[in-house]
DNA sequence: ACTATCAATCGTCATTTTACGATTAACGAT
DNA sequence: ATCGTTAATCGTAAAATGACGATTGATAGT
C-alpha cells in the first residue's frame, strides 16, 4: 500500500470551467499561435505583417488566428481590406485566474 | 490607415520559451487532463482510482497521464503493481511565469 | 508455481489539426 | 470600371490526437 494513497475525498468538479480552461490552453498550445499572442501583447494590433513575423503561409496565419478568435483570446476588427487584431487581456486574465482555482480548488 | 498600426517594433523572440509554454499549454488543453491535474492537486497521489474519477477507459487515461509526464507537469513513482501519480507544482509555476511574461514581453 | 492486480503498451479506427496553394470577397484608389 | 491589396475560405494531403479493447509485464500474495 503506498504511502500517497490519497484519501479519496469528494471532489465537486466544475465540468464548465475545466473545460473552459481545456479551450484556454489548447489555443494556446501552439508555437505559432504563442508567438502571434506575444506579439499582439507588444501593443495594439497590426493587419498581417503577423504573416511576415511568422514563416508560415497567409492562410496557415490566418487559421491560426481564426483558432484565437474564437478561443476568445484575440479581437479582429475588419477595415476593409485590412483587418486590426488585438489581444483580449480580460481573456488572458481569466485564463490566469482558472489556473490558480485549479491548483487550490 | 487603422488607427491600430503598431509600430513594427523589433521583437526580439525566445523560440524556446515560446515552444515551452505552449507545450505545456498544449499538455493541459483537454478536459480530461485539466481533471486529472485537478484531483491530483488535491494532495499526494493515488493509483488509477484516477480511472474512475473520470469516465474513461483504462488505457485513455493512462494515455493522458502520458502526456501529462510527457510535459513534466505530473510525476509517476512506478511501486508494483500500482504507480503513484502527483503533480509537480513547480511546473505550473513556471507556467505561470511563461504566461506572465509572455503578457509583458 | 499460480493467481490476481494494476498500469503500460499495442493495434486499430475515426476525428482533428496543421499546413499549403489557389481562389474568392471586399474594399480603396486610379 | 479596373486594379491592387488583404484576409478569409476552399480543397487537399499528411500527421497527430483521442478513444477503445486486448494483451503484456511486473509484482505481491497464496
Amino acid at each position: 500500500m503506498p504511502e500517497c494513497l490519497q484519501s479519496l475525498k469528494q471532489f465537486q468538479f466544475n465540468d464548465a470551467e475545466e473545460r473552459e480552461l481545456a479551450a484556454y490552453a489548447k489555443a494556446i498550445g501552439h508555437p505559432a499561435r504563442v508567438r502571434l499572442i506575444r506579439i499582439l501583447a507588444g501593443g495594439g494590433c497590426l493587419g498581417s505583417d503577423l504573416v511576415g513575423q511568422i514563416g508560415l503561409a497567409q492562410s496557415t496565419v490566418s487559421e491560426h488566428l481564426r483558432v484565437l478568435k474564437e478561443a476568445g483570446l484575440v479581437h479582429a476588427e475588419v477595415q476593409h481590406p485590412r483587418t486590426c487584431f488585438s489581444l483580449k487581456p480580460e481573456a488572458l486574465d481569466r485564463l490566469q485566474a482558472l489556473l490558480v482555482s485549479m491548483r487550490a480548488g
